[in-house]
DNA sequence: CACGTATATTAGGCATTCCTAAACTTGAGA
DNA sequence: TCTCAAGTTTAGGAATGCCTAATATACGTG
């Protein structure tokens, strides 16, 4: 135990465990087996399993029936996914013409293949961006990460001109139907409507109107509070 | 058996297999287990049992204890790979300032996870090369391959003048050791000296002369019969 | 043509990573 | 407090892909 192996011998699935448990609390609380198995499309019992080894490893800290919390060797090692795989996406993006729906898939399986020189070379053609093309911000090499205060799109006050900053990768459906409506990060939305019982909400964008259903609203995230 | 499996469901090993099988004859004539095993730095009993499976698969042929060589399926799909091997080689060097000994084994783990369209943004980011920094041919997506007939520096005739078309890409030692002395495709190289019994040969290159030794001078080919 | 060596294959095993089915733990509500 | 449903873990198993040891084949040579 407490190994803390060596970043080149993790596996591919190491990897996406470690990845999947910091996207469900990046601050660190512990993660459920069933959050994980789901996020991963795996079942609990394989889950369990490798949880077991990962704190065997060093890399979990694993209460039974508690759930599993990444150590500090965990967490940097996912941190490091989350770099590699925001700044791929950027330089596909940025260089090889890619739309931003596209990216996530790519980068998903490039992140385990690429060496460290090779991101770093690609975070300086990009001139070390800070976000990727979704918003996310982009760890540093030491694990350091800013996270901006947001409001989702849901929560934004009827009336408000908000900026956009950040938007769910993940569904390459939905990120054409938001570029579509000018909804990517940097874009200014004005909130115009709002239906009660959680209803759709009215943005306008660039002097058009548009009504985003709530769940779409709710992973659409906005700079707090910026009045017009 | 013949099932022809679906590109995307070859596994990393399954690639490397045929890649290596392809190195070992592109002309198609079967491959001995000793040299797959010994490529590939694995046991012949491994490569006697993936063997196996890969002809039940319909990407080899099998004669037992003859040699396995690649069907159509196979050739194919090992020359996507070369593809992709290749092109990643010339991108890292042309767009993110690779030099040509650090390119290989990059491209070795990258070849497995790029797909199909990101290799051709890169090609054509690239304008479609038909050479690799090394100067091996770049295979067409539709499998074909132009390899330009050479002959290897230990062979050229002494006075003669020679432009190098290729050389052997695995050892980074060896392509520093050869970029150093100007002896890179593309080089213009003149033959001096040869010593009798596999001695080194002398060669002049942009006005300097080098001894090179057998071994090497038999994997830096040459455009043959140039004559100066 | 028999023999021995080089080469190839089969046998048996191990690590990884997934699965389903069965057993166990937790905690909320009757 | 007891019960039970949701969630978790253990048990047992399969596929992949590697290994070593033992066995089988092929073929050049005496």
């Amino acid at each position: 135990m407490n190994v803390t192996a060596h970043p080149d011998s993790l596996t591919r699935s190491v990897e996406d465990y470690l990845k999947a448990i910091y996207r469900l609390s990046p601050e660190g609380r512990p993660a459920s087996t069933r959050d994980i198995a789901h996020l991963l499309e795996l079942s609990p019992p394989s889950v369990s399993g490798m949880v077991k080894r990962l704190s065997e490893l060093g890399l979990l800290e694993h209460i039974p029936y508690r759930g599993a919390q990444l150590t500090e060797a965990g967490r940097s090692a996912a941190l490091r996914m989350v770099r590699r795989h925001r700044l791929i996406e950027a330089y596909l993006v940025e260089f090889l013409g890619y739309s931003w729906d596209a990216v996530h898939a790519e980068a998903e399986r490039l992140e385990h293949a690429v060496s460290d020189p090779l991101v770093e070379r690609m975070a300086a053609a990009l001139g070390h961006p800070s976000v990727d093309p979704h918003g996310d911000p982009i760890p540093a090499t030491d694990g350091s990460i800013h996270e901006l205060a947001s409001t989702a799109l849901a929560d934004v006050a009827t009336g408000r001109t908000v900026e956009i900053r950040r938007v769910d990768e993940r569904d390459p459906e939905r990120l054409r139907y938001l570029a579509a409506r000018g909804l990517v990060p940097g874009g200014v939305v004005t909130l115009r409507d709002r239906q009660p019982f959680g209803g759709p909400v009215t943005v306008e964008v660039a002097g058009v109107r548009h009504v985003i259903g709530t769940e779409l609203a709710r992973v659409v995230l906005c700079g707090s509070e910026e009045t017009q």
